[in-house]
DNA sequence: AATACTATTCCAACCAATGAAAGTAGCGTG
DNA sequence: CACGCTACTTTCATTGGTTGGAATAGTATT
């Protein structure tokens, strides 16, 4: 500061230094800073999260506020708001698939009584859209709404063993994750481990934390043959043999598929085409 | 240009008529488009709708894609995004209560294997958070994300009777809404149905259409002892008495108040350290 | 009482937003 | 094959909604 030169451009009084971004995407990360762990912020640990004057975010949330997208809670503090959720509800991958396999899901936990998981996929992740559990299950590592690695889980593995075959290779050059664990595949072994999926329907994974589990999945069908969820169980391992759980877990997610409009056409060529 | 000045009123070329609406909230009237039976728009049906011109409707569209608010199908129709979903999932009085609450459901769902609900109240109506449902269950009037009326549900009467005096009030002076195949009570019994409500925390009601329910429900409470949600069973009429379905509906309505910190009374403490 | 932080209001400058108009694409009809 | 119709997209001159520093008010901490 100090210095008073300015010259010819004089800002004068106000002077805008940053400013650029779509209105809507400075609301819209207004609302992605909210997270698992951040479920509930001031304003100005919502303005410094997005990146933007108190007095701008001050100005935005209030419009959300007034729609609905965001609550206050009585200390002051804003939180996302039913409204949102109720909109949200109507997204065809997120409610719509949800909807059509809950009483699926729950058949299928009667029998295992632990962890059912349906997940569907969006960019590089899995997203996980519901999940039944018992009070006293053991411990599993993803929540509802959030988000799951595609190569070290089981539901990720069925996603990427439906997706198309660019995205595949997308996704099998990059750097593995090297999630805590999951012992990580080579590419190979991952490409070996797709091909079987596809051929069998059926994903399994083995992982130690946070607790010792397998997870069994298997994709779901839509009308079209493209795969647009997965379901899976996770139980402690050893509780259960696998090879009996992925006959349940097949069954299960094909009926889900019928009622999507999949005629299981006997499916004559998996792969589409080209091969080699 | 040299615009010919037709007459005073001169329009000349760049009129802008009708201009003043926030952005925010057009974008928001653009999600607000969808409802259960308008799951998939087009880009006209969208600004039709939202009541803007095609362009304003597509430049903002276009964000909320980018930003995954939104989804493009194949066919060019916009749906609602797992993003927004996910977003929304963080919603305290959305899948917040539902993640306590589940579990409980699921226990309340084996005894009668019919309907088991969860509901909050937003303004004037019920908003359905979680719904159980076995797949050869009796025809149920609502869906996940959908509203309810407060004085003619079950789950209505129980936010109802938590809810502020003066808000009752305010509800109890507007005319019934006459929902078919409820029979609608007097402001008077509507009176005396929630002062009962609240001292037994049982609100039943039977109902005709889409065929004949009973349904009871309880309220849930949190560490504040304020309602926040309500919980509720629907059984076909006749097959289970009420006074059975009763005892189980309040305790594991009560199981979920103490998990939410509802410890009977007054929490001291609610600070919250800043980590940071 | 001073300090530090958060929340809110104000307002002049100005850039993102606006929407009519025109162009493009798809489709059914004469 | 021309024609009309509808839906979608791009362009661009105009401007009003948006912006954020500064000031003020409120609240917790030292």
């Amino acid at each position: 500061m100090t210095a008073q030169p300015d010259t010819e451009t004089t800002p004068a009084r106000g002077k805008r230094p940053k400013q650029g971004e779509p209105v809507i995407d400075r609301a819209l990360s207004l609302l992605a800073v909210f997270s698992d762990r951040r479920r509930a912020l001031t304003l100005s640990e919502m303005a410094r999260y997005a990146g933007m004057p108190a007095p701008t975010a001050l100005r935005l949330i209030a419009r959300l506020v007034a729609w609905g997208a965001l609550e206050r809670l009585d200390d002051g503090r804003y939180v996302v708001g039913v409204r949102l959720w109720e909109v949200a509800s109507l997204s065809p991958r997120g409610h719509g698939v949800r909807e059509i396999a809950l009483p699926y899901l729950e058949d299928l936990f009667e029998v295992t009584r632990h962890h059912v998981l349906l997940a569907v996929r969006d960019n590089e992740q899995a997203v996980l859209i519901e999940r039944l559990s018992s009070k006293d299950a053991t411990e599993v590592a993803y929540r509802v709404g959030g988000r799951a690695p595609l190569r070290s889980t089981a539901v990720g593995l069925v996603l990427l063993a439906g997706a198309d075959q660019q995205f595949q290779e997308t996704i099998l050059r990059k750097p593995p994750e090297n999630e805590p664990g999951v012992p990580d595949m080579p590419e190979g072994q991952v490409r070996r481990t797709l091909s079987d999926v596809r051929r069998t329907g059926i994903a399994m994974i083995r992982r130690s934390l946070p607790s010792r589990t397998v997870s069994v999945a298997s994709p779901i069908f839509d009308a079209q043959g493209s795969v647009v969820a997965a379901l899976s169980i996770v139980v402690p391992d050893g509780s259960t043999p696998p090879n009996v759980l992925a006959p349940a877990v097949r069954a299960a997610a094909r009926a889900v598929s019928r009622n999507l409009g999949h005629h299981a056409e006997a499916s004559p060529d998996a792969r589409t085409h080209s091969q080699g």
